[in-house]
DNA sequence: CCCAGGCTTAACCAGATCTTTACGACAATT
DNA sequence: AATTGTCGTAAAGATCTGGTTAAGCCTGGG
């Protein structure tokens, strides 16, 4: 039974396409937020996500684009605009369809359907990995060779934004931001220690780095 | 066993409901008023909740409203009155379903029964196990090793949350969500109490866990 | 009315985790 | 060669988190 996250701000709306959802055989689940929708996805793992705009906490492009840093999950863009602008804004930042309220529920279960069988299988892991070293969004777990490796929040917060980036170079600054919060220059010495303490946990040779990588002057990078 | 919440000022109509649902095997609970009945949905935790409009203290549907604001839990309104835009409204408002006083016996049965599978399709048969766990869905129950546990409501809301996730993460704000509706942050330390006294009925070794696991910073886990 | 079960609160403890600090290595610069 | 700044490491101390226990409160049933 395929699993379908619903993230709406309106119970009337959950409630509306819960129903018609089950009726054709999904499983439904729902969330109220963006930020419940977010971690929903990770903790549900549902199969495909529709996606109202106009959230209460949190611009609903944002949440897409967070989103599409580590998963590649269709995700159906439900909203009452149907600027053409705005369509392709979404579909830009990774929105894989649009339906338009009022919506008629044979022309969402068609998209959904649609771009059920247009995503790829293999690709809707929640994971980065290199070489032996596995980081499981979804389970938020860091696996090496095989072995589950018991990090500290701190310590997945930094891996897991370096995995987000795909091998590219993450900042100091943007670490820090993410870490500790938009004001925080003060903790560049924490960071380094936390650094440390994790490579010992990932690094065969935790002087001599080969994933864990300093980029000097700029920040680190995964690879 | 299945339990419901009837929520109906005239004490006479409590009665009636009690004992006919209780022959048709729920496990019935009553409350008065509409701030009794909502504070009851969290303490008694029930599967369904008959409410009846017309309450003295606060108008039917402003309750529904909030109650579906943190719960999605079925709820079928009861009522004298009968006019087709109430019974619209209601349902928008969240209902999801209807009957009108007077009522006949058989047909709210069918009603409820309609409800609790249409909403809970998690919970129709189902049953979590791992190793020698067991937790019971349907009837509500959690076994050990072939033997019943005794777990209090509380306790059991909390591992049937853990048991639905399917052995991924929740995180502590999930199942506070869960148990004490949307905005109950301060009640961390009573999550902590009925975990540990969870612990102590469902594992070999309570300072040990097996089972129940915590992830340090995030949440648990049963596994 | 009292009693028992269940829930919450507070206090305490242990261990994990984070930050701070100090110091040394290294490279680039003067 | 000395200076400067960046980075890694280790150790210490502070802080936080989670588990446990016991006491008190509330509620429903006898």
């Amino acid at each position: 039974m395929k699993r379908v996250l619903v993230i709406d701000d309106e119970p009337q709306i959950r409630r509306l396409l819960e129903i018609t959802l089950e009726a054709k055989g999904f499983q439904v689940f729902t969330a109220g937020s963006a930020t419940e929708g977010l971690q929903a996805v990770q903790t549900v793992r549902p199969d495909i996500v529709l996606l109202d705009l106009g959230l209460p906490d949190r611009d609903g492009q944002s949440l897409l684009a967070e989103l599409r840093t580590w998963s590649t999950i269709p995700v159906i863009v439900v909203s009452v605009r149907d600027l053409e602008s705005d369509i392709v804004t979404l579909l830009d930042s990774g929105a894989d369809d649009y339906v338009s309220k009022p919506f008629n529920s044979e022309e969402l279960f068609a998209r959904m359907n649609a771009a059920l069988r247009r995503t790829r299988p293999d690709l809707r892991e929640a994971k980065y990995e290199v070489a032996e070293l596995v980081v499981d969004f979804g389970n938020r777990r860091v696996i090496k060779s095989g072995e589950e490796v018991k990090v500290t929040p701190t310590e997945y917060a930094i891996v897991a934004e370096l995995a987000k980036a795909g091998g590219r170079i993450v900042t100091h600054a943007q670490l820090l931001r993410e870490l500790w919060g938009p004001l925080a220059e003060e903790e560049r010495g924490s960071l380094r220690v936390h650094v440390s303490s994790l490579r010992k946990k990932i690094e065969d040779n935790p002087s001599c780095p080969t994933h864990l990588i300093t980029e000097p002057g700029i920040g680190y990078r995964l690879c």
